[in-house]
Parts: structure tokens; sequence; C-alpha cells
DNA sequence: GCTAATATTAACTCTATGTTAAGTCAATAT
DNA sequence: ATATTGACTTAACATAGAGTTAATATTAGC
């Protein structure tokens, strides 16, 4: 298997370095951005399977950053995990709501943090590595168009994030409180029938049976054959 | 959904009785043991989405007791939580060698435990949550199908509760009241005939011999050869 | 063979989702 | 500055089908 890749963000260029080296040298690849605006950007391009990232930052911090980046449908794979000092209970569950999935808390023992590591990636993995989109559709961020057989289709933001998010697992069933968090944001609210109508549309023009609803759940992207 | 299954561990029967109440009350499915051995053998029969295990304990401590849970693969998506005093650095490394995936500190904050709860849970649902069960046939709730025989069934959504759960511990008697408790809810009250209905539904869509009836106790999955 | 528990079927209800059209807003063009 | 456009949201109503109920039949266990 590629060896997992891990973004670390924290303002303290001591810990960083610390942790590249010590991480590095057990096989992981290693990239770091030293607040929660870099954190962002490295993660879209990096695409890391994990982020370890510090709560209390300049710029931007942790839990806005996390925030951000759960929006990024390109990183739905990505597990985020917390660096908080030990007693900072607000912050550990403002980040679990921001969407965190863990914390790690400092001062970090490396023992504690390479079996977390380790047990945190395994869970991912099991998953992975199954396809990548789908035969005939695929998403290109880059142009910002989604491809169907050839065939460029623009499409909206709102629709191409809904999209994307869908087809970044195909087969699997996003819950709308999933799609919500993920294209709209946590505390945005807005109404209950504003996935259907972008549902809707999403049909109108990529074609009816490739989003299949799953009815008191959520739903999911289908690949047909074309 | 299907409440979590969550089993306390403690030989504090004080601490048992407060977790067991806040945790029920937030529509967990708990169960307790008094120390590690029972531990073990409760988990095995349980099958806990997570375990909440305080580390020392008389009988058998929770690192051992942790270790022997992680050599039973029934429980292999069972999440592993110590319970620790604030500093007992020690038991945390030894915990995590020992394959626990998460630890607690004392005192224990309320808040601050399920927050963590969800979180863990979340995960556990997210990440992992295929594969289950018997061989021709296995429970996936990321794509919310049932896999029998590499065939995919999709069931409404209390058709796939009720089996996931049957699933959960095949040949396992799982009475009407649990059924009720864990798909419906404690609360919601519905006919009598409500699962005979559901029970039918799911033997047309895999098979009659799936699910057997043991009258006057309740229903069991049993796997059956393809 | 009786009896209580469960099976079965079809009809019914109700809630989640579908659908359409109109409204709001921001960006861009005139 | 004003008009235009299209993205996005909202609201109102329609619909499907999941879930439930009720009535009747069947079964297992005594």
């Amino acid at each position: 298997m590629a060896s997992h890749k891990i973004l670390l963000v924290d303002d303290d260029e001591d810990i960083l370095d610390l942790l590249e080296y010590n991480l590095s040298k057990e096989g992981y690849l290693v990239e770091t951005a030293m607040n929660g605006k870099l954190a962002v950007q490295k993660a879209d391009s990096f695409v890391p399977d994990l982020i370890i990232m510090d709560v209390m930052m300049p710029e931007m911090d942790g839990i806005e950053a996390c925030a951000e980046i759960r929006q990024n449908p390109k990183l739905a794979n990505s597990i985020i995990t917390f660096l908080t000092a030990r007693s900072e209970d607000y912050s550990q569950i403002a980040g679990f709501d921001a969407g965190a999935d863990d914390y790690i808390t400092k001062p970090i023992k490396p023992k504690v943090l390479f079996s977390k590591i380790k047990g945190l990636l395994r869970r991912n993995s099991t998953q992975e590595s199954a396809v990548q989109g789908s035969s005939s559709m695929f998403v290109d961020r880059e142009k910002y168009v989604v491809m169907q057989n050839e065939v460029e289709i623009s499409l909206p933001k709102k629709e191409f994030e809904l999209l994307a998010l869908l087809m970044s697992r195909p087969n699997n069933v996003f819950t709308r409180e999933k799609i919500f968090a993920s294209v709209w944001g946590e505390d945005i609210v807005v109404g209950d029938r504003t996935i259907d109508v972008h549902i809707r549309k999403l049909r109108e023009k990529i074609g009816e049976d490739y989003i299949k609803t799953v009815k008191g759940v959520g739903y999911k992207f289908v690949d047909v054959e074309g």
C-alpha cells in the first residue's frame, strides 16, 4: 500500500519539526502548515489521509480550519485530529461539532501518538483503495466540470459540490445531515427542500438514474452502464 | 438509526450507575460489568459498539481484558476506551499497546464524555461499518445495502435496521421488546403485528430460511449454507 | 384438539421526498 | 445607476411508497 499522507498543522515550529521527523521515519508522507489558512490550502492540494491540527493558532484557528476542510468534498475521507491542551474542554466539544474525528492531548507522548495514528489510519484504510470515481463519469475540479462520456457538463457551485460529494464515494449513502455539513456548512441553515431541488436539477442535467434516493436515510450516487 | 451498544466496565458501582443512567437516557443500549473477566464474557455476548473500561480493577485489569477482547474476531469493530486518572501516562501507553482506541480521564465530565462518545461512534459507523456477521451475507451500513452472495439487496430503513440488528448477533434470539427498543425506540408504540409484517417482507427479499421464529421468545438470524 | 402466538394479506395512513413556480440576491452587463 | 441574468432558496402542493393496522388464517406447543 502507498504510504499514508499526514498533514501537520501547528504554529510551533519545534513541534512541527519533531513530529515531521519522527513520522517520516515511521514511513509516512508528511507535510506541514503553520496556521489554519495555510492548512486549508495545503489540504486541498495534498489530500492527506490524516490531519493533525493544533486548536490554538494565529490567522485561523483549528476549529475554523476544520470546518472549512469539512466543506471540501475531496477531503471527505480525511481524518481530522486536534491537538489540545489537557483540559480545554470547550475546544474538545467545539472540535467535534466542527467535524473533527478525534483529538490528541498535549504534551504529546510519541508512543501514544504513534499507536493512535496507527489505529486511526487502520480504520480508514479498510474502505479506501476501492475505485476512484466511476467509469462513465468523473469530476474535474480544475476545470470545475463533470465529464460524462467525453461530454463536459458545467454546473453551478452548489450543484457541483453536491455531485462531487456524492461521487467521492459511489454507492455510499450520504445522509442529508452530512450533505448539509459538507456542502453548506454545519451552521448554515436552509430549508428542508433545498437539497431536493438541487438533486432535481442534477438529475435533469446528468440523467435520472445516477442519483438514488434512500428514503429516510439519504442519497447515493450509483454508476449506471453507459 | 438503531441505538449503539455500550459496555461499561468499572469496579465502582456508583460510577456504573451514574453512567448507565445517563447514557441510557441519551438513547444508548447499555450493559455493565464489574471487572475485566466479566467484561470479556459480556462483550462476547453483547457485542458492544463501544467499551468504556476502567484500567484499575480487581480480578483482571483493563489492560489484560482489552488484550483478550482484541483477540475476539466478533469484536473487531468494537471501540475500546479506557478510563484513567488524569496523569497515569503509563496506563495510557500500555493501553494503546493492548489495542485500546482512546482514553477518557477521570474525573468524568459528562459533556466531554458525551461528545467523545458521539465522535467515536460516528467514526465507527462512517469509516468501518462494513462487514459483520455471517459468511454468505453481510450488512454494509455505508452503502445501506445487504450483500448476499455478491448481490446487493437494498432495503427500506426499518427493514434494514431490523435485519442489521438480527445479523449483529447471528443465532442469538432477539425478543420483540429488544427489537422494538432498538429499531423503533423505547417510547414509540406500534401495533403487535408490525414486526411480523417486516419479518415477512425481509423473508420475501432474502429468502425464507434466514430468519427463524422462536415462538414465545422472538426472532433470530441464522446463516444458511449458500 | 385447543389455545395463544405468529403468519399473511390487503387496505390504509402518513411522512419523506418530488415537483413546480416564484422570490431573493449578487454579479455582471448596459 | 439601472437592467439583466442566473444561482440559490423558499413555499405550496403533489406523490410515492414506507410503515402500520386490521382482519383472517395458520401454526406450534401444551
